[in-house]
RNA sequence: CGGGAUGUGGCUCAGCUUGGUAGAGCGCUGUGUUCGGAACGCAGAGGUCGCAGGUUCAAAUCCUGUCAUCCCGACCA
């Protein structure tokens, strides 16, 4: 389409592509401030759909929702080393509390004299301030574990932002978690990878590659971090939620001690884990089209949208009636919907307005069809239309609603296999990364060594993505030689060009 | 922070070369038409041309400065 209605295809250019289709459908759109986004009702629906999902999962596996300050006082950050290297470069800071007339003229000025005695960083993350308070918290084995969330914002001063994959400030969950052992920390992050593996599998829709993270991709601060990635319609990894096991390192830099049963003193073990509105990013970079977004059913903000024909009066109270009740019945059934009754704008019009955002089904009530006691049900993610008759009509949108969700992630599970690749020369790794594009997951050895992970992002701009936990294929687990330096390496890794 | 581009009604952009009373399409408001894949007619509303300074009788247009945004890289969820 050559004016503006639609979105820039996905094979002329998928970056403006997914720029123009967060706009167009609804989900954002710029601030005031660089880097930041308005989020829109709709996106925001997405997300509450998405918060209530993972946070019903959390609070079955023993999790409790607390709050955590925005602000953390600067001299925590400095406390666990790592943490500090990875943080600092990109954190927001408040200076001073107070702002007064420019004397010299018009606006307001900062006031010099409410300077702070300390500076506040605007969390990037919420360790710090969460380790500084679990030290008042625990004191005995009985304390523990400790399994608290927190739903919040962060901000990341990033040099480049997009919406939803990467802004300065952004909407997340993070859990906080402190343990008596290793081994039940290990534990811990393991399963709340497992609840993200399947919130993103089967909720999402969006197959994922579970793993673990090299050393030099691992959070700052962490002892190790496990994974999920996804992969993107341009073939490019990205990163989808992450759980790290902390070891003792913060329950070390804050002082977090419990006594054990046997009466010893020992530093607590600890994870962390987060998801964020990226989790949006993704979604749409996996499964939108050229006609718009397209929402797995389980999180849609509108599952059905009902467009009802009709010009004259009697046409309308014809189809008004049987749209409303339409909407009743599906409502009563837990099904989120809508009835688009503007008079101004054709059906036809309806129809591309609501594909852009997602609706995932559509009911056209006609007074042609209604004459033989049918409507046509269109479902988003194939565009195939049936005819259905209207008694049936309330029964049949659960099918196809669940026909869709299961048939995206396997759409997207299939181009997932199309595009992991396994290679063993690195004449063939450094061509298949030599493109602008991405290249799919490429499986290859690697010597396990930080350096040699480095040389090869520098040549060819391909990171590990992560070290899968089990096999994509048993023979991944064979040992064989670097793909870089031809040294020794135990099993395959992931590559991939990420976001 | 480097490289590139752009700032003109809500949006997309024309006008600038060659200075002379701000335009189009979409959207918006009202109204009319028998609404099945982005309907059409008629009547309207809406802009100190990013900001500051300069040249000039006269600046969207020329000059200087400045700010901002977007895209590409380096940084990252």
């Amino acid at each position: 389409m050559s004016n503006n209605l639609g979105v820039t295809p996905r094979d002329q250019d998928f970056s403006a592509w997914y720029n123009d289709l967060v706009i167009k459908a609804d989900l954002a759109d710029d601030s005031a401030v660089r880097g930041c986004m308005v989020i829109k009702p709709l996106g925001y629906a997405l997300w509450e759909n998405m918060q209530r999902a993972l946070d019903d999962m959390f609070k079955a596996t023993g999790h409790v929702n607390a709050y955590f300050p925005l602000f953390i006082p600067k001299s925590f950050l400095e406390k666990e080393a790592d943490h500090v290297e990875g943080f600092a470069k990109e954190c927001a800071v408040v200076t001073h509390h107070r702002l007064k007339a420019n004397p010299n003229g018009h606006g307001l000025i900062v006031d010099p004299e409410a300077k702070l005695e300390e500076e506040l960083i605007v969390r990037p993350t919420s360790e710090t301030v969460i380790w500084n308070t679990y030290r008042n918290w625990i004191q005995s084995y009985r304390d523990l574990p400790l399994l608290i969330n927190q739903w919040a914002n962060v901000v990341r001063w990033e040099m480049r932002t997009r919406k939803f994959l990467r802004t300065t400030e952004f909407l997340w969950q993070e859990g906080h978690t402190a343990h008596a052992t290793y081994e039940e920390a290990e534990e811990e992050s393991r399963k709340i990878l497992e609840v993200y593996r399947t919130f993103a599998e089967e909720w999402m829709g969006v197959p994922v590659l579970v793993g673990m993270k090299s050393e030099n991709e691992k959070f700052a601060g962490a002892h190790h971090t496990y994974t999920i990635e996804a992969l993107t319609q341009d073939v490019r990894a990205i990163q989808a939620g992450t759980s790290h096991h902390l070891g003792q390192n913060f329950a070390k830099a804050f002082d977090v001690k419990f006594q054990s049963k046997e009466g010893t003193l020992e530093y607590v073990y600890a994870t962390s884990w987060g998801v964020s509105t990226r989790l949006i990013g993704t979604l749409i970079m996996v499964h939108s089209d050229d006609k718009g977004f397209v929402a797995p059913p389980r999180l849609a903000p509108v599952q059905v949208v009902i467009v009802p024909m009709g010009r004259d009066e009697e046409t309308r109270n014809r189809t008004y009636g049987v749209s409303d009740q339409f909407a009743a019945d599906l409502a009563a059934a837990g099904i989120r919907v809508r009835v688009d009754k503007r008079e101004k704008e054709s059906p036809g019009h309806k129809y591309n307005y609501w594909e852009m955002r997602g609706a995932c089904t559509r009911i056209e009530v006609g007074p042609r069809d209604l004459d033989a006691g049918t409507v046509i049900i269109a479902r988003r993610d194939t565009g195939d239309k049936e005819t259905v008759s209207v008694d049936h009509v309330v029964a049949r949108i659960p099918e196809i609603l669940a026909d869709m969700q299961a048939n995206l992630f396997a759409k997207a599970k299939a181009f997932n296999l199309a595009n992991t690749h396994r290679v063993d020369t690195w004449e063939e790794f450094e061509s298949m990364f030599a493109g602008e594009g991405g290249a799919g997951f490429v499986l290859a050895h690697w010597d396990e060594s930080i350096l040699t992970a480095e040389k090869i992002a520098e040549k060819t701009k391909a990171t590990i993505r992560c070290i899968p936990l089990e096999p994509l294929l048993p023979s991944d687990a064979e040992p064989g030689r670097c793909i870089l330096t031809g040294n020794p390496s135990p099993r395959r890794v992931v590559f991939a060009k990420a976001y």
